[in-house]
RNA sequence: GGGCCUCUAGCUCAACGGCAGAGCAGUUGACUCUUAAUCAAUUGGUUCGGGGUUCGAAUCCCCGGGGGCCCA
């Protein structure tokens, strides 16, 4: 690859420096606090009134960082050099660092360099924290100098396609994706206090399901066989159940081979447990305790910011049948109309955007998206699902028409999805026939028969709650991110064209 | 899949039919408490790619590519 004159400018000090035996890729670093630990360190020994008479802190310490900014004046130098938490800034003396490596500092060191800084510290006149530098060596010369320091790096592709350059420019990057953590910690942790037990499912499968979408193939070369990139927890995870685990869960990436929009990511980060002995009452109530402890642990308190408004997690949150939900906003009774042409008109008149020959449940998830959602603002939960929407649910004692199942609703989208689970595995077939029919008429979504899981479910399963979250949306909703693309590090992107043809066997 | 917008120096952006520019970064120099340091000088371009219109195209038109937004 050709180097720019920029690059090229930084690469020929990489010769300078080993010209003059210094290695600017050096193998072992020190490093004697972290720049946090340098400043509470410093605070304190001001307090105690450690300091000695020029006011500097008494001892050499090492630090080490990223040189952030560069202000050179005469005969010292201003630096800022950065951590993985915070950013002190170095001040290089001529007489006191020697006229030798000051003009190496001058010559040779860039804005992007990592450097590992000794000295002792003391307070600028302007009052900021800094170290007195008495040594300063190369760790790791860049050669690309990073994006403009006041604006950062702001192009949307540039920081999608190369998450380093954004995340060294942008403070607010590095946030949210520290934030991204804390909240699956957070979520382990709360598992983990449950008695919950971490496990691991197939992504490769002979065979998808447990929701209602359209998977990757891939093809395994040894067996000859397809493979299915998952696109949902669920099947496997009650085998477990089956099995004789009470309670599991897993926090993994599914796949789902549909359309891309702020709200859609290819591969995205699903979060599904489920709980032996318990329903989806227990189930909400857990759900609610759950995201009110992420966001204790992540805010300390209950609420946060998102798209402008205040959200309050707070339990108990409200609960609404999905029917009356519709039939409030939109004024369609769905149960009125069980032939989806009928309701399909009835929808059409009343404003609703559908396609024809949308099959009947499709309709209703429809009226849901397009009447309910955008009104769900606060923690809310929606209950009881027409049992044509939840092949795997379980039926309601009153009403066979429709399931126990509920899906908790913040900010205007469903976070999550939930129901008792069906374990009678006749009923559990007749569904998997249903869709079928659904497939047939032309749903691609719908999903395939599985035998292996009937016969699973035929050993006995336990009554079970199972719950699933979307963990990409809810930290969408705890950064006050509107764009999945903002909360995956790397999202998925197409290939540029110089990037064609590099690997082998490629259609294009 | 459709509509709209966008792509210019390493980065952030101007120029909108008439010499391709600024700020930051870089390079050279001045300056021993600066912090978007300041001051002086200066380097740097396949204007996303291809074709067309024109005396002349970053700019207008066509085809293609990447990205964003809205809709489906």
């Amino acid at each position: 690859m050709e180097l720019s004159d920029l690059q090229e400018i930084r690469r020929a000090k990489v010769d300078e420096f080993r010209n003059l035996g210094i290695e600017p890729y050096p193998t072992r670093t020190f490093r004697s606090h972290t720049n946090v630990e340098a400043l509470i360190q410093f605070e304190q020994d001001e307090l105690q009134e450690r300091l000695d008479e020029r006011g500097h802190s008494t001892g050499d310490i090492t630090i080490v960082g990223r040189i952030v900014s560069f202000r050179h004046m005469g005969k010292s130098i201003f630096a800022h050099i950065r951590d993985g938490e915070e950013s002190i800034q170095l001040y290089i003396k001529k007489d006191v660092i020697g006229d030798e490596t000051y003009q190496q500092v001058l010559k040779l060191y860039d804005v992007g360099d990592f450097v590992q800084a000794t000295g002792e510290l003391f307070r600028t006149r302007a009052g900021e924290i800094s170290l007195s530098t008495s040594s300063i060596t190369i760790l790791s010369k860049a050669l690309n100098a990073p994006p403009e320091k006041w604006h950062g790096l702001t192009d949307v592709e540039t920081r999608y396609r190369q998450r380093y350059a954004d995340l060294l420019s942008n403070e607010e990057t590095r946030r949210v994706f520290a934030t991204r953590s804390k909240v699956v910690s957070a979520i382990r942790r709360f598992m983990d206090d449950h008695g919950f037990m971490e496990v691991e499912t197939p992504v490769l499968q002979p065979l998808y399901g447990g929701a209602a979408a359209r998977p990757f193939t891939t093809h395994h070369n040894t067996l000859d066989q397809t493979f299915y990139l998952r696109i949902a927890d669920e099947l496997y995870l009650k085998r477990l159940l089956v099995g004789g685990y009470e309670k599991v869960y897993e926090i993994a990436k599914d796949f789902r081979n549909e359309g891309m929009d702020r709200n859609h990511s290819p591969e995205f980060t699903m979060m599904e447990w489920y709980e032996a002995y318990s329903d989806y009452e227990d189930q909400m109530a857990y759900v609610e305790q759950l995201i009110a402890y992420v966001v204790q642990q992540v805010y300390g308190g209950s609420t946060f910011e998102f798209q402008g408004q205040t959200i309050d997690v707070t339990p108990p949150w409200p609960r609404q049948t999905l029917r009356d939900a519709i039939l409030e906003k939109s004024g369609i009774d769905y149960t009125a109309y069980p032939d989806a042409e009928e309701l399909i008109r009835v929808a059409r008149a009343k404003g609703a955007d559908l396609e024809t020959g949308t099959v009947w449940p499709r309709v209703v998830d429809e009226l849901l998206k397009q009447f309910v959602r955008p009104y769900l603002i606060q923690p809310q939960f929606l209950i009881d699902y027409p049992v044509e929407l939840s092949p795997l649910a379980k039926r309601k004692l009153d009403d066979p028409t429709h399931v126990e199942r509920f899906q908790p609703y913040v900010g205007g989208g469903e976070i999550g999805n939930s129901f008792t689970e069906l374990n009678d595995p006749m009923d559990q077939l007749e569904r998997f026939l249903e869709q079928k029919k659904d497939a047939d008429a032309g749903d691609e979504e719908a999903m395939p028969i599985d035998e292996d899981f009937i016969n699973a479910l035929m050993y006995g399963m336990p009554p079970t709650g199972g719950v699933g979250v979307g963990i990409d949306r809810l930290v969408m909703l705890l950064t006050d991110q509107p764009t999945i693309r903002d909360v995956i590090l790397f999202p998925a992107m197409r290939r540029l064209p110089n990037e064609k043809a590099a690997v082998n066997g490629d259609e294009e």
